[in-house]
This record gives structure tokens, C-alpha cells and sequence, in this order.
RNA sequence: GCGGACAUGGCGGAACUGGUAGACGCGCCAGACUUAGGAUCUGGUUCGCAAGAGUGGGGGUUCAAGUCCUCUUGUCCGCACCA
């Protein structure tokens, strides 16, 4: 056995102060490749997830580097957020003390790992060298309309007095101390990311991800294409008052419209209070909704609730018919125009609705919608008849669909709309460990934009991290900072005492890493040139899809403004699965059976653990941990360790070159792809061949340590050291003879009408004709017989008879 | 409810654009060396005594299906009153 812990020592050591494993700025001769691994949250230890997540992009990125490339495979912190800000609370400790001794801690356990970071580009979202960029950035999007301020309903902890997001916020509760959630109004700030639909999209289609993600991204953007309808509104003798809009995706069902629904807040109910009977009533139902909370409204799907809204009614454009008006809080104001046509009979929520407030039905599709709605998805796959439709009754609702439009248009009625159900990212927490906003309210000016000269706007230091009464930030009671010149006139103002969120930091870091001390601007534009796009993208996939959307929209928005070279921010993003515990539940600090890494590599070392956490899975699949079978790691490498006792010989020898071959050419797409569990294997076969065998040349050997480079770093760094008393990163990766990769004399499967009748050794370089002579004498069938031959070289040969 | 992914031995998991299913490892069985072994080495290990049957189940396409199509069952994940 050897000793790993002293030798793992020593390279790690090595390693941490090797110039190449850094990346080098615009390399002459080397191509680039950028391997990104998400941020580490700045929270505690490295865990089990961790050890999962980063040693397959640690191998991607030594293997890269033997194969001669300029590899960028960085790392820093995500550091502004909850962990450090509820230490503060609980503990009284600083964030900034936090953060600083959490990070160097990840990156000391990083190190054990054997990571080969580039620990020259190492920053936090905290460091005010960073954050001033982030800061940069938002005054951009500002100056460029796309930040504004507005009234906006939020999540919000009433025992806390903070604005939740909605993940600090899930099932209801209170992330921090379990309250109900509930629904507030406040000043919000918003990023016009709603604006940036279409393009995201875009960037959804061309990034290599896994399907499962792409659609959960699509999912969230939520496109979909339909006809806004305008509509007459009335009084009851039926006088023009106003008109509304509505939006629908099924405009084949506008000759069953009975009634239409409008949003609690919408603002035409306001428009229109003069004429409405019961206006009072509208108010107690405006309230009631707006003190539900999230949860609440989630809970009680089924229950319809609702307030008709009396003496006004809607005009149904193509029968003219007079319907009545409600409000129910199932119609979101935030979506389409926040208000729907209701048809009971191909829908069900407006059946449901129908039937709780006795509402006529009318159907206009056939089918049977005696207890349900007939809804889009079974009357279009069925192509049902249409019914009770003027003109369009008896055509198939496909064509009707589709004439309906077109009649819709033409008279005026309506047109095509398209819809997303993303909404603006609203960007602002009341939260102390947070990027200050570059901005100023000025009583003359209004808002006013910091001077780009006066970034970073420090976060002030303070002991007090609880937000005050109003549910204000905790910077709010920091009258230094608060109150202020205005940038504009020089009169008195205060500035924005709300923090970003914790997206923010994390929206942009990658271009980051590529100039990480400018203090000109956010990354040399060269620079970002001859870096590009991350190549791969590692990371968990807990909020991979709002952190990817996230990193799109700015990205297209840097794109726009000239700042970065590209609107891709990632060519390939591959979510790592979870490691669960013994009792299959997700392996984290919380979890009572987690195993921590350090304590595996302290009992067995890097090398072992990263082997045999990768052994157990494929990369984007979860696994349950566990030590059984370690030893076969630890067996596997106590074998590769004596290879250096065989050693006879020089070149590839006759007996290996085939299995040499196969293994590069093997480990080397499996490197590429992440496949960390096949290489381990096909690294397994070679040495049992090399064990059969007895010896193994000091050059495949020395081949054999570079293959097995990327996964034990550690071991074969030593062993190449011993044996050819050189350092293994002066090296290259070998390469592989693609016809080395077969053998001569191989077992060719031969079938007679399709059944397997058994393996014959042939040898491969004879002719198709040889072969065939050779496998009909094998089944013991002639050449008459033989109607159909299906020969696949080097794989199977078939005979029809 | 909608959308997505997956389903292979006792277990974790292999199988390139359809081409010998079960690689590799664990476990298990037998043997060797041993006073002994939970150490090491060697051999075996999908099921079945066998003919045969086998990739959740039914149908289909094909010379050939784990892989493609269709229906069905189950598991996991995402979204969830989005009009």
C-alpha cells in the first residue's frame, strides 16, 4: 500500500503555487478552454455534492491541459446572501469576517481535494473590487430604461419585516423563522428581463443541456401565441362606457363566452368606478385577495372565489351578446392583460367558476360536457365539430380555429398576441449582506443615478442587522450612508437603502474570471475575446434554471451595451446529480447520515474518494452513498502503484498496443463528456491485461499514468516522477492510431436468419469474401442457400437462407 | 392536471449513429497459500437441470430492437388557476 497521505501532501503543496496550471492571457501556440465550476456558496464545509461536483471538471480541465490546450478553470465565492447574514443575526459575527474565513477554508478543503484551480483569479460577489462591477452594471441597465422602480406585490415575513423571494419563502413559510408568508405592496425595483423573452429563448435553443432543463428553462419563460380580443363594456341599458381587453389561446370557443373575468387589481375596475353598482364590495374582495397568501391561493386551487361586478357588462364582439363581468382572484393581473373570457363548457376553471355562481353554459364543440369542461387538449387532438358558432358551426374546430382568427383580425375585433409567462426579476431585498444600488433620491431630482467615478458604493459597516419596523433594510438606520449629496443638483438626498439580491453577484462572474483584477472595467473586451464563452459549465442543478435565465439576460443585455463579445454566455452546461444519503435523502450539512469528504479522503485519500464517488454514478446522475465497494478503488490503485515493479522494456509492445490504444481513445471522449465512470473502467481492463501479462514497458506506462492523470492526480504525479524522473505536467496527453484500435484476429458474431449461432476468430483483414467463405463453412450452410448476407465489419455477419 | 426524464442480474451500473446484452466494480460461491483470516491470489457468477427464456408489460417496424414507433404500468424531476 502506498502512502497517500504523505505523497497527496506533497502535490498538493506542489500544486498550489504551479504556474501551469494557470491560465495564460492571449497563449501564442495554446488553444483556449474555459471548464467553469459553479461558485461555492459561502456557507460552511465542502460537502459530499461538492466532491461530485468538481472533480469531473478538475479532470476536464488536467485532461484538456495535457492535450495541450490554455485551459481557464477557476473558482471563487458566492458570498453576498442568507448564510453569512443570519450568522450575523444569530451570532453577532461580521459577514465580512464570515465570508473571509469561509472561503479560505473551501479553498484550503479544495486543495485536499487536489482541485487545480487557477488560484490567481479567486474573488467573492462580496469583495468591493467585484461588486463595484455588479453595481456598474445595474447603473447601466438603469441608464439604458431597463431598471425602474415601481409598486409591486411581494412575499413578505411579517415577524421578520423582510421582503422574501419566492425561494426564501417556499410552502409558505419563512425561510429564517417559519411564519406565515404573506402578500405585500412595496417600492420594488425590476430588470426588464420580461423584455428579453424572445432572445432568451434563443439562447435555450443553442446552449447543450439536458433536455429536461431546457424544457424546465422554456417552461419558465412560458411563451405562448394567441389572439387579444377587444371587447365593448356597457351599463346595464347598454351604452358604450369603455372598452377592455382580454387574451386567449383558444379563440374556437369565443361564440361560448358567458361571462368575463377581470383581475382583483385591475386598473379598469378603478377606471370605471363611477359606474359600478357595487364598488364597496369589489374593495372587501380587492382586500381579501391581497391578504391571501401565495400558499393560500396555491392550497385552495379548486375552491373558486369571486365578486360579480354589478352594472357593467361586456360586449362579445362577434355575437354582439351582453355577458356580466366578474373578478376572481384565479385571474392573474401580471399575466396577458389580466383579464380572461370565460367559457364554462371548454374549460374548467370557468366551469367551476360557472357552477359556483350559476352562470349559464353554452357549448360550441361537441362532445360531452355534462360533468366537465371539454378542454383544448381532447376536443384539438380529437378535431371535434363545431357547434352553436354562427358560420362556423359543423366545421372541424382545427379549420375553425384558424377562420375564427382570421375573422377576428379582419373585422378589427382583435389580433395575434404573444404572451410569456416570465415577469420582470424583481431585484431588490430588504436585506443588510447585499450590493448597495449606485442610486440617490433626490427631493428636486428624483431618482439620480451614482456617477460611474463613485463606484463601488461600500457597504457600511454596522452590528445591527435586523431591518427596522417598516420592514426597511438594516442600512436604512445607517444615517452616514443614508443621507447624501445628490449627484445631480448637490442638494441634500438619501440614497436607496435596499441591497440586490443574491442573483446579482452570481449573474456575471464568469467574465469576471477573465480579467479579475481590472480596476478599469469589468474584464478586459479582449480579453473576453480570446476567452469566449465557458466551454463547460459544471454546477448542482438546484437553481439552474432561473441562474442560467439569469445569466442569459445579462449577458444579451452586456452584449448590447458593447461590454462582452457575445450573447452566449455558456456553449455546454451539464447539472451534476445529487449524493444521497443511506436513507436516500439529499446528503447535505442538515443531513444526520452525511459523510463529509475530508473524512473519506482522511481515511483513504483524493485520489480513492474522487475515484469512487465518480465509479458510482455517471456525472448528471444521482447516487447513494456509501463505502461499500472503496475497495475496489483501493485495490485498483494498490495494483497500479506496483506497475512500477514490472517495468521491462522499452516502445509499446505487441502483447499492449491494441489495449493501449483502446484505453486513449476511450478515456480520451470520456474526459470530454464527463463519463468519469467508464474511463475508471476502461482504465481497469488495461491494468488486469498488464497483471495477465506480467510486465508492462516503461512507455506505456508512461502513457498509462497520463491516462490515468486527470482522475488520480496525485498517484500518477508520483509515480511519474519515480519512474521517469520528470514532472508529469510537462507532459502531453497520449494520442491514439484509430487502426491500432481492432485487433487482427478477432471474434466475429455470425447469425443465420437473425439467431446468434456462436463466435468464429477470424482474421479482420481479410476480404469480405474470405470472411463470408470462412462463416457459411462455420453455420454449415452453402453458397445456394444463401439469399441475403448482412456483413458489418468488425461487428457481425448474417446470413439469410 | 401539464411538461420532461428514466425503467437492464443480488446491488451500483455498462452497451458507439439498431449489430455477441449484462463491460467494470461490489456482493456471493469454489479453490490456493495459510495456525487462522473480514488479508492476498486463481476461477466462477442473468435465470433455468435442460431445451430454452431474458433489458417494467402488450403490440409493431427490421435480416437484426435495451436502443426506433405505438399503447400501457411504475418511479423521479420541473411547472402548477398563465387564460
Amino acid at each position: 500500500m502506498y502512502n497517500f497521505k504523505e505523497i497527496e501532501k506533497k502535490w498538493q503543496d506542489k500544486w498550489s503555487n504551479d504556474e501551469r496550471l494557470r491560465a495564460v492571457d492571449f497563449h501564442p501556440t495554446k488553444p483556449k478552454f474555459y471548464v467553469l465550476y459553479e461558485f461555492y456558496n459561502i456557507s460552511g464545509n465542502l460537502h459530499m455534492g461538492h466532491l461530485k461536483g468538481t472533480v469531473p471538471a478538475d479532470a476536464l480541465a488536467r485532461y484538456k491541459r495535457l492535450k495541450g490546450y490554455n485551459v481557464l478553470f477557476p473558482i471563487g465565492g458566492d458570498s453576498f446572501g442568507l448564510p453569512a447574514e443570519n450568522a450575523a443575526i444569530k451570532t453577532g459575527i461580521d459577514p465580512h469576517k464570515f465570508v473571509e474565513d469561509g472561503f479560505k477554508r473551501v479553498l484550503e478543503q479544495s486543495k485536499q481535494i487536489g482541485l487545480s484551480f487557477d488560484w490567481t483569479r479567486t474573488f467573492c460577489t462580496s469583495d468591493e473590487d467585484y461588486y463595484k462591477w455588479t453595481q456598474w452594471i445595474f447603473l447601466q441597465l438603469f441608464k439604458n430604461g431597463k431598471a425602474y422602480k415601481e409598486q409591486g406585490v411581494v412575499n413578505f415575513c411579517p415577524k421578520c419585516q423582510t421582503v422574501l423571494s419566492n425561494e426564501d419563502s417556499q410552502g409558505g413559510k419563512c425561510d429564517r423563522c417559519g411564519s406565515d408568508v404573506i402578500q405585500v405592496n412595496r417600492n420594488v425595483w425590476f430588470l426588464k428581463m420580461k423584455e428579453y423573452s424572445e432572445k432568451l429563448l434563443g439562447n435555450v435553443e443553442r446552449i447543450n443541456m439536458a433536455e429536461h432543463l431546457k424544457e424546465a428553462q422554456r417552461n419558465w419563460i412560458g411563451k405562448s401565441e394567441g389572439i387579444q380580443l377587444k371587447l365593448d363594456l356597457v351599463d346595464e341599458a347598454g351604452n358604450k362606457l369603455d372598452h377592455m381587453e382580454i387574451y386567449t389561446t383558444c379563440i374556437e370557443t369565443v361564440y361560448g363566452i358567458t361571462f368575463v373575468v377581470l383581475a382583483p387589481e385591475n386598473a379598469k375596475l378603478d377606471q370605471l368606478k363611477q359606474n359600478i353598482k357595487n364598488f364597496d364590495k369589489i374593495t372587501e374582495y380587492r382586500q381579501k385577495t391581497a391578504l391571501r397568501s401565495e400558499f393560500d391561493r396555491m392550497s385552495q386551487v379548486k375552491d373558486k372565489t369571486g365578486c360579480k361586478v354589478e352594472g357593467i357588462y361586456a360586449i362579445n364582439p362577434l355575437t354582439g351578446d351582453k355577458v356580466p363581468l366578474y373578478i376572481a382572484d384565479f385571474v392573474l393581473n401580471s399575466y396577458g392583460t389580466g383579464a380572461v373570457m370565460a367559457v364554462p363548457c371548454h374549460d374548467q376553471r370557468d366551469y367551476e367558476f360557472a357552477k359556483e355562481f350559476n352562470i349559464p353554459f353554452v357549448q360550441v364543440i361537441d362532445g360531452d360536457c355534462s360533468k366537465c369542461a371539454v378542454e383544448k387538449a381532447e376536443y384539438l387532438e380529437k378535431n371535434q365539430k363545431m357547434l352553436n358558432s354562427a358560420e362556423f358551426t359543423g366545421m372541424n374546430v382545427l379549420d375553425a380555429k384558424k377562420a375564427i382568427a382570421k375573422k377576428v383580425i379582419e373585422n378589427g375585433f382583435g389580433k395575434t398576441q404573444v404572451n410569456y409567462k416570465m415577469q420582470d426579476w424583481s431585484f431588490n431585498r430588504q436585506r443588510y449582506w447585499g450590493e448597495p444600488f449606485p442610486i440617490v433620491f433626490c427631493p428636486k431630482c428624483g431618482i439620480v443615478a451614482l456617477d460611474e467615478k463613485d463606484l463601488p458604493l461600500a457597504l457600511p459597516k454596522t452590528n445591527d442587522y435586523l431591518p427596522n419596523a417598516n420592514g426597511d433594510s438594516p442600512i436604512s438606520k445607517i444615517d452616514s450612508f443614508v443621507n447624501c449629496k445628490c449627484p445631480k443638483c448637490g442638494g441634500s438626498a438619501r440614497r436607496e437603502t435596499d441591497t440586490m439580491p443574491n442573483w446579482a453577484g452570481s449573474s456575471w462572474y464568469w467574465l469576471r474570471y477573465v480579467d479579475p483584477h481590472n480596476p478599469n472595467m469589468l474584464a478586459d473586451y479582449e480579453k473576453l475575446k480570446y476567452w469566449g464563452s465557458v466551454d463547460v459549465y459544471t454546477g448542482g442543478t438546484e437553481h439552474i434554471t432561473r441562474h442560467v435565465l439569469y445569466a442569459f439576460f445579462w449577458q444579451n443585455f452586456l452584449y448590447e451595451i458593447g461590454a462582452v463579445p457575445t450573447r452566449d454566455p455558456f456553449i455546454r452546461k451539464m447539472g451534476s446529480g445529487l449524493i444521497l444519503d443511506d436513507e436516500g435523502k439529499k446528503m447535505s450539512k442538515s443531513s444526520k447520515n452525511g459523510v463529509s469528504p475530508l473524512e473519506v479522503i482522511d481515511k483513504y485519500g483524493s485520489d480513492v474518494a474522487r475515484m469512487h464517488v465518480h465509479f458510482l454514478a455517471g456525472y448528471e446522475d444521482n447516487c447513494q452513498w456509501t463505502f461499500k465497494g472503496i475497495e475496489g478503488i483501493v485495490n485498483f490503485l494498490d495494483r497500479v502503484w506496483k506497475l512500477q515493479d514490472i517495468v521491462k522494456g522499452d516502445g509499446i509492445s505487441k502483447e499492449h498496443e491494441v489495449e493501449l490504444n483502446v484505453l486513449i481513445k476511450k478515456v480520451s471522449s470520456d474526459y470530454e463528456n464527463l463519463k468519469l465512470n467508464t474511463a475508471i473502467s476502461a482504465c481497469m481492463i488495461f491494468v488486469k491485461k498488464i497483471k495477465e501479462d506480467g510486465f508492462i514497458t516503461r512507455e506505456e506506462l508512461r502513457q498509462f499514468l497520463l491516462v490515468l492523470n486527470p482522475l488520480a492526480p496525485h498517484i500518477t504525479s508520483e509515480m511519474y516522477e519515480r519512474v521517469f524522473n520528470a514532472d508529469l505536467l510537462d507532459a502531453t496527453f497520449p494520442e491514439y492510431d484509430e487502426a491500432k484500435t481492432v485487433k487482427k484476429e478477432i471474434n466475429l458474431p455470425v447469425q443465420l436468419n437473425g439467431k446468434m449461432k456462436g463466435t468464429i476468430l477470424i482474421d479482420s483483414t481479410l476480404s469480405q469474401e474470405q470472411i463470408e467463405n470462412a462463416c457459411r463453412e462455420f453455420v454449415g450452410i452453402t453458397a445456394e442457400q444463401v439469399k441475403k448476407v448482412i456483413y458489418v465489419p468488425n461487428r457481425i455477419i448474417n446470413f439469410i437462407i
